[in-house]
DNA sequence: CAGTATCCCATTCGATACTG
DNA sequence: CAGTATCGAATGGGATACTG
């Protein structure tokens, strides 16, 4: 007998903990690998897929395409889908997303004064 | 013959990025799953490993040692080991981490609004 | 242009057992 | 108390090929 597995607690954990933990619940929207970098282009003005994979440069365009879908499904981002050809699509903050514009600008600036004193302190 | 893969070009590639990008920078840093709760708890002063452990429920004891030491690493967080029995080992946020505390409280504060606005949108 | 689908290796992470 | 060591399962994420 090799034992039964416990299926995926780790997700209804989370879940759970984040019903309770607005930290938890932002570190599950924002705490994404590349959410933050994502919602820093956005918060000056809408761009399309292409202008943020070009701003983006070491992203594939598989994990950009499911990081905006993980952004709309939380309610981040907003994805307009205009009927022409050549086909274009425009991803755009939802205001729940233009109110985090304060804290990236903060979470910015003491990531550039951070990175310095790192720099300085750590030659390698 | 079976193709030669790619060692880690990714992590080399976040590491180039992060020089440039203090929003990558600061996503490295914050971004993982548990530091942002971690340091929303420091911020209110020094904590045992233990008491830690019973504000973070959901997290396994090897994940929060390692999260820990990334911190560490990072230098958001100081560890003190005191000599004694039985051991107690100390972790505070450094100057660096404490200046994150009024972007940890705005983002709590966006997670508890958010999270009613998508409780009360989101039946489910 | 803006994706989707598939394949598959690499990393993450929980469970469990052990230690100074 | 505060860890470390090890092992598999789950997930992440690049490469590549294909589509409306």
């Amino acid at each position: 007998m090799t034992k039964v597995k416990a299926a995926s607690t780790n997700f209804a954990n989370k879940t759970a903990l984040a019903e309770e933990c607005p930290e938890v619940y932002a570190a599950n929207i924002i705490g994404g690998q590349w959410a933050l970098v994502i919602c820093s282009w956005l918060i000056n003005g809408k761009l399309r897929f292409s202008e943020l994979k070009k701003r983006l440069p070491n992203i594939s365009e598989r994990m950009l395409t499911l990081q905006l879908r993980k952004l709309e499904e939380d309610q981040m981002v907003t994805r307009t889908v205009y009927a022409e050809v050549p086909p274009r699509v425009e991803y755009e903050l939802t205001p729940i997303g233009y109110e985090l514009k304060p804290i990236i600008q903060q979470l910015e600036k003491w990531g550039e004064k951070h990175k310095q004193l790192k720099d300085a302190t750590d030659p390698f």
